[in-house]
DNA sequence: TCGATCCCTGCGCACATGCGCATATACTGC
DNA sequence: GCAGTATATGCGCATGTGCGCAGGGATCGA
């Protein structure tokens, strides 16, 4: 992987372990991968509030995006990539695509997003990965 | 905000609560950006393998770039933007700087993360925003 | 003091992302 | 069928991101 001495900045041992002994212990690239673009799914403050308000009510797309301010056509690229995640899920009514959370469990941190104090710094988001 | 008549999509009612209602409850476009810029920070498959590293051992820059296959440089850059949002932080030692998890019951989760069966989809990252 | 090591940063390039525009599709009511 | 509404999508542009390269500062050993 990489053709770096061991013996490099002369820390082969960190606490007492091997530092190769590591190497297998580290997420891999390909998990990494995945998880990174979920995050990355999360990543952007449009979506963010498009998870907000559907945390609030089933919506249609007409009025996400007359609720956030948005167009409709970024409204409907937001949802795609959201859906792509499994995120959210939509059933046809008529013309319209009403969409909701894919796990209502999610609406109570997502209402705490509004308020939270800013909490114990960045330990939280990933409490539970 | 926006200038989408009321009416649009005949939806200005919503599960009995009025769709103007929704709006203040809804997260607000700034407090949006701050958490979306958190959330894309761990949005990079390379930052979670830092991350995950520093899970199992303090460590310095050259080290983390060995165990992980990559430069120095990218090595480094990554650090600063895990620096920025707090989620690192390091202390220096001779020329060496030793990096560690800001909040160290983050090492659990990232424990999982190598095993994790692809849980509830998308629930839990969220869990406690 | 001098060279080597460890780390950081400015710059530039390749690539990804967000979004507007135009357009396509699907459904509704006349 | 036809016009109007609700949504989805291809394309192009402006901007953001990751990373290599080059170079600079700090520390250590000789």
């Amino acid at each position: 992987m990489t053709e770096r001495e061991e013996g490099a900045c002369d820390a082969v041992v960190v606490h007492g372990i091997k530092l190769a002994a590591l190497q297998p212990l580290v997420v891999d690239e390909e998990r990494a991968q995945v998880e990174a673009e979920r995050f990355r799914a999360l990543g952007d403050p449009t979506r963010l509030r498009i998870l907000s308000a559907l945390s609030l009510a089933e919506l249609c797309v007409c009025d996400l995006s007359g609720l956030l301010g948005i167009t409709q056509t970024a409204t409907s690229q937001h949802l795609k990539i959201l859906r792509t995640f499994g995120m959210v899920r939509y059933r046809k009514q008529g013309r319209m695509a009403i969409y909701r959370l894919t796990d209502p469990s999610l609406a109570a941190p997502l209402a705490r997003l509004r308020t939270a104090p800013r909490g114990r710094d960045l330990a939280d988001e990933r409490r539970s990965i």
